[in-house]
DNA sequence: CCTACCGATCGGTAGG
DNA sequence: CCTACCGATCGGTAGG
């Protein structure tokens, strides 16, 4: 009863943060006014900061909580489980379902955490480095005998870079579709590392 | 005898171009400013003014040149006469070795082209599409037979994205090197893209 | 939750 | 009349 409005303040505050999600990609978060974010949300600048401390809070929320959704799929894959390279091409997949609908907070996650300061960067660095573990994981399952431990992280970077690379050029309403793409990618990873590739060294089989 | 200072007045804004490099690729072109860029260069404003029109005018300068050398690059590799496998061997390691020394130029590139003007970036857009479509026919090369035309292009952003990601976490000092880099994407895209994979209709062998 | 403002700093240019 | 360059400050706008 204290607090009646409760559910409309969280609506209200999740509707900014998507708002400011949309513009801090498009003008870079330096690039953007609050101004300009007040008016795109239709209230005035006063009352963003009723909601949000600061712009770089607002900036935390985006890539924070997009991170936790990304973490949460890993744990939800995980949770299937599935065998090595089923697993894999889950991953991959639900990456690129999520990413269809998350165009805006990638690109903000991937150009504007540099903006952040000391502490909060490196609270979402970590749940990145966390994402980049449960992939080079997955991908250590699927050839657990040759994968060279300096190779590790490295393989999982390059996969990321095929699927993140895709917020530079692949849009939602175009005429590849990303589950289509995700086909694509997972083919073409799981080709690759197939068999002795990438690895020269006396583990290879 | 007119104009004596010539050369020094070349080097100067070269020197002033890569300063700004380093300045938009660490806080963003919004948020870098023209007296921190004065700064860093131990000159004043004024001054850099008489080099360059305007911020935007050095954005410009960065990007423009940068596609030029990239350009540069993928007409080297050809005038070589390679093979085609050799030809997409060499094209991904010339470019890693160019990435290599050119982490602040691709930086600005990616991220704050979207701040030039419509004009300058169609211009620069046009350069990317350029490199894009000589890595696009180099793959295509190597798979003649069966390559659908509308995977042609979505391939090359594949491999793009596997050696341009790396600007987000390899580091030129760092335990992996470049060169060792090239090799595994070369043999994992190589690979990826062999016989009948990506591809389920009727043209493949 | 608004109008009305602040200290500071922005990109760019004046006179000399 | 050109270039190269300075100290000081312009009109506007940023985050708060």
């Amino acid at each position: 009863m204290a607090r009646p409005r409760a559910d409309t303040f969280e609506l209200q505050r999740d509707a900014m943060l998507q708002a400011a999600a949309q513009l801090f990609a498009e003008r870079g978060f330096a690039g953007a006014s609050m101004a300009q974010l007040a008016e795109t949300c239709g209230v005035s600048k006063p009352l963003l900061y009723h909601y949000y401390r600061d712009k770089e809070h607002l900036l935390f929320g985006i890539a924070d909580g997009y991170m936790d959704r990304l973490i949460a799929i890993t744990a939800e894959v995980r949770a299937l489980g599935l065998d090595p390279e089923t697993h894999l091409r889950a991953l991959i997949g639900r990456f690129m379902q999520e990413y269809q609908h998350s165009q805006a907070h990638h690109m903000v996650l991937v150009q504007d955490v540099k903006f952040l300061a000391s502490a909060e960067r490196i609270r979402v660095v970590e749940k990145q480095r966390q994402v980049v573990e449960a992939f080079a994981q997955a991908i250590a399952r699927t050839r657990p005998r040759w994968t060279r431990k300096t190779l590790r992280v490295p393989l999982a970077m390059i996969l990321f870079g095929m699927i993140n690379w895709t917020f530079t050029w692949l849009r939602p309403d175009g005429p590849l579709a990303y589950d289509d793409m995700a086909d694509v990618v997972t083919e073409i990873f799981l080709r690759g590392i197939s068999r002795r590739s990438t690895d020269g060294d006396g583990e290879a089989e």
